[in-house]
DNA sequence: GCCGTTTTCGGCCCGACTGTTTTCAGTCG
C-alpha cells in the first residue's frame, strides 16, 4: 500500500527546499497544492495510480504525477535527494522560526554559511547577523525570541479553550462600545479541532480605541504588532490573537476574509477574478470601473460569484466551492436541534462522576427524548468496568429511575473490542441490551495490518453496534491507531454498524474526511458526547459541528430518529 | 508546476505590518 501522507510529505519538502533555492513562487505553491490534494484524497493512492488517473486530481499535472509514481514505485524521489544534498540539513527547522522565510534564510546562508538553528542562534548572539545587508539589530533580537518561542510554546490549543478565550475577548470589545460589530473568526469560527491562533474581526469608526481595549484586556501578555487596522497580541500561555478592524460597511467582507480558510479564500478570489471582480477584506469590486458591489452579509459575496452561501465550518477547500457552484451543497446539514437522543454516556457505575438519575434529568432538561446508559465493560478494569452481575444490578437502577423521569432510558454498554476483534460480553448479555457501543481501549499500538484485522472481525459480528471513537486519536496527545480506513469503511458499509462522531473535545473522532468516506458508502452515524459528567453532556455541539464539517445530513444520523425508530434500528438481534 | 469555451502561453489572491530602507522587500495569514 502506498502511503499518500508520506508521498505528500516528500512533495511538500521538495517545494520548501526549492523555495529556499529561489525557485518561482508559483511553482513552490504548486508543490504545496499537490501535497494537499493527496492528503485530501478520499480514497487510496494505489487505485488512482493503477487506473492512471493521477492527473485528473485537481492540482496534479504531468510533472507531479511522474514524481508521485516514482515515489510509489521506488519509495524515493531522485530530485528530492539531489536538492537535499545541495542544501544544509537544518533549513527545514529554520523555516519554522517566525518572520524568517526562504529569502532571509538564503541570504544568511550565502553571507554567513548558516544552515541550522544552532548556527543561527550563535551568529545572532555574536552580533554577526546584523552585519548582513537587509538585517539589523531588531531582526537579530526577533530571531532569538523566535527561537526561544519555538522551544517553549505549545503551538496549538484544543477548540474549547480557543473559543473560550476568543469569546471572552469578543465580549470585552463589544462592551467597550467602540465597535458596531465584533466576532470571533478564523479557524475557531470554522470549528476546527485545534486552533493555532485567534482571529477577531470588528466594524468600527474608532479602530484606535478598540485596539487599545484589546491591548489592555486581562490575560494579554504582550503586544506583538500594532498598526492602523490590525493588532496582534500574545496571551499568557502563548496563544496569539489578531484583531482586524474596518469601517462598519466593510465588515461582512472582513468577516468572510478572516474566517478563511486561506485555501477557501484563494478559491473565492480566483472565481472573483474570472467573473471580473477583485475580492479582498474591503469588499467586492468590479475590475472594469473599480465600483464596489454592495455587500450586507457574507452570503452576498457568494451569490455575486454564482455560489450557494457556504457555512463557515465547510470552508476548507475540500470540494465545497465546486459543490456550491453546482448548487449541490448538502441541503439538510444536521443541527443540534435535530438530535433526539443521547447515546454514549458514563455514570458512577464505571468511571463517570454522576448517577444514572442525574444524567437522566440533565439529558431530559436538554430536551432529549431518550438516553442510553453505556458504562464500560469488564475488560476496562482501569475505568471500573462492569461485570455481568453489576450490569444486571445497574438494570435494576435504570428501571427504578425510569419511574421518576419522562426521558426514555435505554440499557447500553461501551464494550471493549478485544485484540481478537470479539466483544467482551456473551451473546446472551448482548441480546438484552438496547445499545452497544464498541470501542478500542487497549493494545492500541498494533501494526496497521493487525489492527485492521481486529476491526474487520468486530465489524463481522452479527450484533448491531456503534463503533465508538473509531480512530482513537487524542488531539495533541495521541496519534490515531494504524488502520486501513479504505478497507474498514468498505466492510462497515455491509456490516451492522453505525460510526460514532465523538464530541469529546479531546477526541472529535471520527474526523471530517473520514465522515466523507462514510457518507459515500451510505454508512449511518450517531452523534455522541461520551460524557463522564453532567457538564460533559454540553459537548454535544462539538459532535454536531464535527459532523457538519464532514457534510453529514440529518437523515444519516440515527439519534435524530425518535426513540421507537432509534431502538428498532440499533437493537441487537433485531432488524 | 498547474491550468484553460476568452488562453497551450502567460497568467497564477490580496493586503497589513515590520524593519530596513530612503521607496520597498520579506513575511504572514
Amino acid at each position: 500500500m502506498v502511503d499518500k501522507v508520506a508521498v505528500a510529505r516528500a512533495l511538500r519538502e521538495l517545494g520548501m527546499l526549492l523555495e529556499v533555492q529561489g525557485e518561482n513562487p508559483f511553482k513552490v505553491r504548486a508543490y504545496e497544492n499537490g501535497a494537499r490534494a493527496l492528503e485530501e484524497l478520499p480514497g487510496g493512492l494505489d487505485e488512482v495510480i493503477a487506473a492512471g488517473t493521477l492527473t485528473e486530481i485537481p492540482g496534479i499535472g504531468k510533472a507531479l504525477a511522474a514524481k508521485i509514481e516514482e515515489l510509489a514505485r521506488t519509495g524515493r524521489l531522485e530530485l528530492l535527494d539531489r536538492t537535499r544534498a545541495a542544501l544544509p540539513a537544518g533549513i527545514g527547522e529554520m523555516l519554522r522560526i517566525p518572520d524568517l522565510g526562504p529569502k532571509k534564510i538564503a541570504a544568511l546562508h550565502a553571507a554567513l554559511g548558516i544552515g541550522s538553528v544552532p548556527d543561527l542562534e550563535q551568529a545572532c548572539r555574536e552580533g554577526r547577523v546584523r552585519e548582513v545587508k537587509g538585517f539589523g539589530e531588531k531582526t537579530e533580537r526577533k530571531i532569538l525570541e523566535g527561537i526561544e518561542r519555538l522551544r517553549t510554546a505549545s503551538a496549538r490549543v484544543r477548540l474549547p479553550e480557543a473559543r473560550e478565550v476568543g469569546e471572552r475577548l469578543v465580549r470585552r470589545l463589544r462592551e467597550s462600545g467602540a465597535a458596531e460589530q465584533v466576532e470571533l473568526a478564523g479557524s475557531a469560527r470554522r470549528w476546527k479541532d485545534t486552533v493555532g491562533d485567534l482571529d477577531l474581526v470588528a466594524g468600527s469608526r474608532e479602530p484606535a480605541r478598540l485596539s487599545a481595549v484589546l491591548c489592555a484586556a486581562p490575560g494579554v501578555e504582550s503586544v506583538v504588532a500594532h498598526g492602523e487596522t490590525k493588532t496582534t497580541v500574545r496571551m499568557a500561555g502563548g496563544l496569539s490573537v489578531d484583531l482586524r478592524v474596518v469601517p462598519p460597511e466593510d465588515y461582512p467582507s472582513l468577516l468572510l476574509h478572516m474566517t478563511g480558510s486561506k485555501e477557501h479564500n484563494v478559491r473565492l478570489r480566483a472565481l472573483a477574478r474570472e467573473a471580473g471582480f477583485t475580492l479582498s477584506e474591503y469588499g467586492l469590486e468590479r475590475l472594469a470601473d473599480g465600483r464596489k458591489v454592495p455587500v450586507h452579509a457574507e452570503a452576498d459575496v457568494y451569490r455575486a460569484l454564482g455560489l450557494q452561501p457556504v457555512p463557515p465550518e465547510l470552508r476548507q477547500d475540500t470540494g465545497e466551492v465546486e459543490a456550491a457552484r453546482e448548487g449541490k451543497l448538502p441541503a439538510e446539514l444536521v443541527t443540534l436541534g435535530d438530535l433526539k437522543g443521547m447515546v454514549h454516556v458514563h455514570t458512577r457505575w464505571s468511571d463517570g462522576r454522576a448517577s444514572v438519575e442525574e444524567m437522566a434529568r440533565a439529558a431530559q432538561e436538554m430536551g432529549m427524548e431518550y438516553l442510553a446508559i453505556t458504562d464500560h465493560s469488564r475488560s476496562a478494569s482501569y475505568a471500573g468496568g462492569l461485570d455481568e452481575s453489576r450490569l444486571r444490578a445497574q438494570w435494576d437502577e435504570i428501571a427504578l429511575v425510569q419511574t421518576k423521569v419522562r426521558i426514555r432510558l435505554l440499557r447500553g454498554t461501551e464494550a471493549d473490542i478485544l485484540e481478537s476483534g470479539a466483544l467482551d460480553w456473551s451473546d446472551a448479555v448482548l441480546e438484552q441490551l438496547d445499545v452497544v457501543v464498541a470501542s478500542v481501549h487497549s493494545r492500541m499500538k498494533m501494526d496497521t495490518e493487525a489492527m485492521t484485522g481486529r476491526i474487520l472481525r468486530m465489524l463481522e459480528l452479527p450484533v448491531f453496534k456503534i463503533w465508538g471513537h473509531p480512530t482513537g486519536r487524542l488531539l495533541l496527545e495521541r496519534e490515531p491507531y494504524g488502520l486501513d480506513m479504505e478497507k474498514v469503511m468498505d466492510a462497515a458499509a455491509t456490516s451492522r454498524v453505525a460510526l460514532e462522531v465523538n464530541g469529546d473535545p479531546h477526541r472529535l473522532d471520527l474526523e471530517p474526511r473520514h465522515l466523507r468516506m462514510a457518507r459515500e458508502r451510505g454508512i449511518p452515524v450517531v452523534l455522541a458526547t461520551d460524557a463522564h459528567s453532567v457538564a460533559g453532556l454540553s459537548n454535544l455541539p462539538y459532535a454536531v459541528m464535527t459532523a457538519r464539517r464532514g457534510w453529514v445530513e440529518r437523515d444519516e444520523v440515527l439519534n435524530a430518529l425518535p426513540a421507537a425508530k432509534f431502538t428498532a434500528r440499533v437493537r441487537p438481534g433485531a432488524g
